[in-house]
DNA sequence: AGCTATTGATAAAA
DNA sequence: TTTTTATCAATAGCT
């Protein structure tokens, strides 16, 4: 073997050496992210995306959750930054919204279940109701929104499909034509005539007309 | 120096040992991560909390830039409608679980109120959706029979009222029956028969009975 | 995808 | 905490 060098640290060059590398040293990462959230009880998110754009993800526990708890951190902090007063304090109060958040959400969220709705007045519980109403029919309409996005690329999938269909059988169509034309006019010389049709799309003019009319009669179909 | 083991992969006991080894392998991942980048032009996100709940980060570019871009790329099949209708009262009191379970709790109470359903797939805003109306039909049904224990609270008062204002009618009869009588007898001697006629409830059974009458087919109701 | 020489990371100790 | 050093672990370059 030769003298391994000490790897530079700049851009790996060579595109098949580096999709290695990558492939290795994500390995490396996602496993030294692991045995960092073992050994140190940590809780661990590692996201990476390759050069071509594809994504990458390791995580010790639910990725949603991490990304969500850093959200609350990164709010903690530009609480603290704000009033620079004692840090002591700082730490308690964010220890107590905490502890207060966890018990609301917590309540919140049975409610919303309609699980816990005891001692609740009349009005209150209206008031639930049109949240869970307002709740379900923006659920309803994303739901939506997602299911026609699908139809949609369903649509443009069909409609790509539909007019390859088309111009396959135009071509048929002039191929047929071509044919019926050559076996009619009796007194013509050998002409491989097919095969130049085949690859020459201009037509006659008329040729051309009939055939789309008479394909856009036996296939209709609304485009969006 | 002694024989150095192979590490275990497991929690470290030794809280001080495991602090100095979260703090170097924090920065020996850190490093790996950049190196990553750097060597395969890679975007790379790190997060990680220690156990006592601190933030660590490091991204090869912006973090938010990498977070939204994975929220766009992410088809997360994740949990999300894992029906953790048990809430658990946890006993440990640390800040990192409670950090956790606001985050966890956060993320339902968004998706319950429709605030943040991106990347969610067909299924799982379906499941979403399902429990939203499994919620909203318990806190109606709710609703109907706290409006229902109120009306018949009500009921009960007006019935009681309405016996009471049965009783204080009759007696206002008695009464002016008693004055008619008095007044129509004329042979009668000097009584001050209003202020013992008041008192006394002993009226004639006829009295009684018409009075009785009257006051039914004047005022009905149906009671309960 | 495997294989090693070599660099790199880090546990234990200071 | 950081440094040192002996050791283990990762991986670059080759098949």
């Amino acid at each position: 073997m030769m003298v391994r060098e000490k790897v530079q640290m700049k851009k790996i060059d060579n595109a098949s050496a580096r999709k290695v590398t990558f492939s290795k040293r994500r390995r490396g990462l996602f496993k030294k992210a692991e045995e960092l959230s073992v050994l140190c009880d940590a809780d661990v998110a590692v996201i990476l995306f390759s050069s071509n754009g594809k994504l990458f993800q390791y995580s010790s526990s639910s990725m949603e959750e991490i990304l969500e708890r850093r959200n609350l951190h990164s709010k903690n902090l530009e609480k603290l930054n704000q009033p620079s007063l004692e840090l002591q304090l700082v730490e308690d109060t964010n220890y107590a919204n905490l502890s207060k958040e966890v018990a609301e959400r917590t309540l919140q969220l049975r409610r919303l279940r309609g699980e816990e709705l005891r001692g609740l007045s009349i009005e209150e519980l209206h008031q639930l109701e049109k949240s869970l109403e307002a709740g379900l029919s923006r659920v309803v309409a994303k739901k939506g929104e997602v299911i026609m996005n699908e139809i949609y690329h369903f649509e443009e999938k069909e409609a790509k499909l539909m007019e390859e269909n088309d111009k396959l059988r135009q071509e048929l169509l002039l191929i047929s034509n071509a044919r019926k034309r050559t076996i009619g006019d009796s007194g013509d010389d050998g002409e491989s005539s097919e095969s130049t049709n085949i690859c020459n799309s201009a037509g006659s003019p008329e040729d051309y007309e009939s055939s789309g009319t008479a394909l856009k009669l036996g296939l209709p179909y609304s485009g969006r």
